[in-house]
DNA sequence: TGTAGCATGTAAGCCGTTACATGATTGA
DNA sequence: TCAATCATGTAACGGCTTACATGCTACA
């Protein structure tokens, strides 16, 4: 205990919690790498698989997670579930621990910034193309939505997702905006 | 040239870049945290300290910035410029390099995710302190915003800051939305 | 006289990435 | 049999933070 785990340490340990509350089969590293991917990468990060296998390699240590290991030839897998003592160091996180501001690393809006470096129809191509990158990954949170329904066990996961797609629904409108403005008086 | 530098660098250089056809006083380590900690935040990282004379002193390496070094005491104090070559490796990295899309760290969505794991009254706590901060963070643009004018001069830095409000609106009524979520079926 | 703000830097170390290395299983 | 997918890990290194160390200037 006491442990000082990052915050993706904790991110990972409440994916394995939601493995335990469902099928409870535990994940393999490659799995959670997937459901990172899906999931996590909306409002956190999805980190490399590398950084996945550290990460359960030190949760295992301290004992918030306990591997079932499976021989396949001369290689083992491993399939991790969140032990009760890493539930309670969850509980006790959310409860206990700062709530940072959001950052946003916004490479569109830095160059904005700098607009009177570019032409115009560069700049305002560059908004064009990140209109229609956020469709695209609205389409991908959609499909985590449809597939989360509306049954009580994930009623949060459904309104994070919800959240997302309003979030990108105004973004979309908002950079929609400014390529109108970039139109006048360019 | 064909320097390898980070996009915090290229941030910083458009914070000396806008400095170069405004004053142009060229401006200390010091002056550049404060205008990343009052600008640059609110879509990129303010750096630490210690990170920007780092990347002062590698900009200076490559010649993408000149110091102008005082006496002070036996201490000595440099205003950055940047130089014609930092413009032109600015312009070149605006044209040539892959726009990345927003990388979002949002604790407050990781949290709503394990809303289960919380009491319901602590979640909306959350969100409504959320909000609170979000509150607080317009006023801080806005104030941006208003340095900002409608002069020619800042035509792009104005549509970030116009966006950023935007975004803090729109960000406030989608969490504004969950809460009214929260106290339904809870 | 002491403290807040201006000003500059080094050292240790964490978090996370990319590159590299390896092996098992399934299906075209 | 070959490629894709499942699966696990190490090594090197970059970017950034916190902690630490130091000094000048203005003013209450």
């Amino acid at each position: 205990m006491a442990d000082n785990l990052s915050t993706t340490s904790y991110a990972l340990l409440g994916l394995l919690n939601f493995d335990s509350v469902t099928s409870n089969d535990g994940l393999t590293g490659y799995e959670l790498k997937q459901r990172s991917d899906s999931t996590l990468r909306f409002y956190w990060v999805s980190p490399a698989m590398s950084q996945i296998y550290t990460e359960l390699t030190r949760l295992n240590r301290v004992g918030l997670v306990k591997p079932i290991s499976t021989r396949n030839g001369r290689r083992t897998t491993r399939r991790y579930r969140i032990t009760p003592v890493g539930l309670q160091s969850l509980h006790e996180w959310l409860r206990t621990s700062e709530v940072d501001f959001p950052v946003l690393k916004h490479p569109v809006a830095l160059r904005l910034l700098m607009g009177h470096l570019m032409d115009p129809e560069e700049v305002t191509a560059m908004l064009a193309s990140y209109v229609r990158r956020l469709a695209e990954r609205r389409v991908d949170l959609q499909g985590v939505r449809d597939s989360l329904g509306e049954v009580e066990m994930f009623r949060f996961p459904a309104m994070v997702a919800d959240w997302g797609l309003a979030y990108y629904d105004a973004e979309s409108d908002i950079v929609g905006e400014l390529i109108r403005r970039m139109g006048t008086s360019s």
